[in-house]
DNA sequence: TCCAGAAACTTGAACGATCCAATCCTGCCT
DNA sequence: AGGCAGGATTGGATCGTTCAAGTTTCTGGA
C-alpha cells in the first residue's frame, strides 16, 4: 500500500526543510532556482499533491466558489445558466478553484445558505446571478466583506460591486438594425413589464435603433411576463392593429417562439428574432441574440479571483457584446 | 469582531471537554441525554459549525462528492443533465453533502481529474453519466475502491457497481401501446445504430409492444446519429416506403422534432413521440416520455451514501419508471 | 581577512477537529 | 461499607499545511 505523501516526504526526498517545499508552491521567488528544481522533481517523482484540507485550515482560504443552481422554471431560459455553469467551472479550474453547487429555495434561505457554506466550508467567493433592484443577497455579502461577482448588473448603481454582464441593449439593436437593412419598417417589441433591469434594457436598444432610423415606435411595443403562450397571444394582438408590424424582436425566444407560432398563419412572412441564443432557437430555426456565456463565465472568474488575490477591491466592470446567428425567421 | 467559534468555544460554554462536544456531534447515542441537550443549546446559542476541512484533515472525508458538467453538444439533451444536477444538489444537500463539478475533455482527462480531486480535496464519490460498454472510468474507481454510482446501467454486467437508471424499454413500450390505442397499426420507431445500451434498449420496447400486438416491425425502423436534421431525413425516408407508418416513436426529443418537420407536409397527420420530455418537446407541443430525473437523483444520493456509510458494498440498483406527456403530436 | 546585510533555508507552533487511552462517576451486588 | 462493571467524560496526540521567528550561507565592500 502506498503511503500518503505529504509535503514532509517531498522535503525528505529532496533534502530540504518542510518550509521550502511549502515556499516551492507559494512563492517560488524567494528560493534559489537549483533548490527549486530539485524539489520539483521530487513532487512529480511522488506524485505529490497540496492537501486542500490542511492548507484550508491553516489559511482559511478553500479555493472553493459557489454558484446557486436553480430549478429549472421555464427550461427554455434554464439552458442559458447550464451553459454558463460549464463555462465557469472550466474557467474556474485553469485558474485553481473548483466549482461548489447550492440551491436555494427563497432569497431568505440562500443567506442561510450563504452563512452555512461560508462558517462549514470556508468559501471562498460566490457567482450570483438574476440580480434585480436592492438585492438583499449582495448587501448581506458585502457587509460581511464577502468575494462575490454577479452575472448581470447592479441595475441601481453599477459601482455597487464587480459584475459582468451581456450589453442587451446593444443586441436588440443590431437585431433591429438588420431588420431594418432587410427593408423592414414596422418593427415590433415583444417585451416584460417594467420595471425589469433586463427587459428595459432590452426593450431600449429596439427603441433606440428605431429612433435612429426616424422611425415612431409608438403603439408596436406589447409588454407581458415571459413564456410560449403569452408571447403568442400578444404577438396576435399587435398583428391585429391596424398598421400591424412586418417583423418583431422579442425579449427571449420563450416569447419568440409564441410569436413564431402566431405568425405561422399570416400571409406576407413576418420575421422574427429571439434572445438568448437557446437550443430550442437552434431546433426551430429562430434567429436569435446570442450571449458569449463562456467568455461571461471566463470574466467573472478574472473578476472574483482578482478581488480574492486582493489585487483590488472593486475590479472594473465588464459588459460583453452580443452576436446575432441568422437562421429561418428573419 | 466576533471570535470564531470552535468546538473548545462550545465546550468550555456548556462546561464540558471538547471531546463530548464531539460526540455530540458524531455519536450522540453515548452521550446522557441531560449533557446532550446542554450541549446542543451552546451550539445553538453561540451560532457553532463544525469546520469541515478540520474534520476532513483529521478523518480523510470531506462530504463531498463530485460530478462532470459536459458541454451541452446537442443542447436540447443537454437540460437532461442539467435537471438531474438540480435534484442531485437538492438530495445531496439533505444528506448532508455537497455536489462539486469538474470538467473533462475525454475519458483519459476524466480519470486524471479524479486522481486530482481525491488527493487534493479527498473527495468521497463521484457520480458518473452515460457509462458506456467496458467504460475505463469504472474500472479505475473500483481498484482503487472509491465510491461512487451511476445514472445509467453498466451494460455489461449489471452486478458491476451500484447503479440508477429509467427503464427506457418501458418507456417506448409505453408510448406504442398509446399509439396502438389510438388505432394505429404502423408503428415506425427511429433510433440510434447498434450498439447502444440506452439506444437498443429504447427500440427493444417498442419492437416488444409491436410484438404483443402481433405486428411485425420489420421495415418500420431507421438508425442514425442524434439529432434534429437526421431525424428529419431518416423520417422523410421512412414515409417514402411502401407502406409507411401513421405514428412514430423516437429515441431522442431530437429526433422527434426533425421528424415533426418531416410530417408537418404530410395529409394525414402522423403522430409523432419523443423521448426525453426537454423543455423544446414541452415549447413545442411533442408528446414525449418523460423520466423522474429528480427521483433518479435521489436514489443515486441514497445509493451513494449507502456506500459511504459502509453499510453495504454494493447496495441494490434502482430502476425507475419513466412516464408518458401527452400533447399535440400524439 | 573580516563583517554587515541580504538571501536561503530550517525549526517550532498553530489551525480545529477526531482518535486513543486513561480517568471519573454511578448504581448495583455482596 | 467495599468492590466492581460499565457508561460517561477527559487530556494528550495527531492529521498536513503555513506562519513567525530563528539560524546558516552567501555576497561584497573596507
Amino acid at each position: 500500500m502506498a503511503e500518503k505523501v505529504t509535503i514532509a516526504t517531498v522535503a525528505r526526498h529532496a533534502r530540504v526543510s518542510r518550509q521550502t517545499v511549502s515556499n516551492v508552491l507559494n512563492t517560488p521567488q524567494i528560493v534559489r532556482e537549483e533548490t527549486r528544481q530539485r524539489v520539483q522533481e521530487a513532487i512529480v517523482a511522488l506524485g505529490y499533491r497540496v492537501s486542500q484540507a490542511a492548507r484550508q485550515m491553516r489559511t482559511g482560504r478553500s479555493r472553493l466558489i459557489a454558484m446557486r443552481i436553480e430549478p429549472t422554471r421555464d427550461g427554455i431560459n434554464g439552458s442559458v445558466l447550464d451553459r454558463f455553469l460549464h463555462g465557469l467551472t472550466e474557467s474556474a479550474e485553469v485558474a485553481g478553484y473548483r466549482v461548489m453547487l447550492y440551491t436555494a429555495g427563497d432569497t431568505e434561505r440562500e443567506i442561510t445558505a450563504y452563512d452555512d457554506l461560508l462558517s462549514a466550508y470556508d468559501l471562498d467567493g460566490f457567482v450570483l446571478t438574476g440580480t434585480d433592484h436592492g438585492d438583499p443577497r449582495t448587501a448581506w455579502l458585502a457587509e460581511r466583506e464577502v468575494a462575490f461577482v454577479a452575472f448581470g448588473r447592479p441595475w441601481d448603481d453599477l459601482t455597487a460591486h464587480p459584475w459582468v454582464d451581456v450589453d442587451g441593449a446593444a443586441g436588440t439593436a443590431r437585431a433591429t438594425r438588420h431588420l431594418l437593412e432587410r427593408g423592414h419598417r414596422r418593427i415590433g417589441f415583444l417585451g416584460w413589464p417594467a420595471p425589469s433591469g433586463v427587459g428595459d434594457d432590452r426593450r431600449a436598444g429596439w427603441r433606440a435603433a428605431l429612433h435612429a432610423a426616424g422611425i415612431d415606435p409608438a403603439g408596436l411595443e406589447r409588454a407581458v411576463e415571459d413564456g410560449i403562450a403569452e408571447g403568442e397571444w400578444s404577438m396576435r394582438d399587435l398583428l391585429n392593429a391596424d398598421e400591424p408590424p412586418t417583423a418583431v424582436v422579442c425579449a427571449s425566444d420563450s416569447l419568440a417562439l409564441g410569436a413564431l407560432q402566431a405568425v405561422r398563419a399570416s400571409d406576407p412572412a413576418v420575421a422574427v428574432v429571439g434572445f438568448d441564443d437557446t437550443p430550442v432557437a437552434a431546433a426551430t430555426g429562430l434567429t436569435s441574440v446570442s450571449q458569449p456565456l463562456g467568455e461571461a463565465a471566463a470574466r467573472c472568474v478574472d473578476l472574483l479571483t482578482a478581488v480574492l488575490d486582493g489585487d483590488q477591491q472593486s475590479p472594473e466592470p465588464v459588459l460583453l457584446q452580443p452576436s446575432l446567428v441568422l437562421r429561418h425567421t428573419a
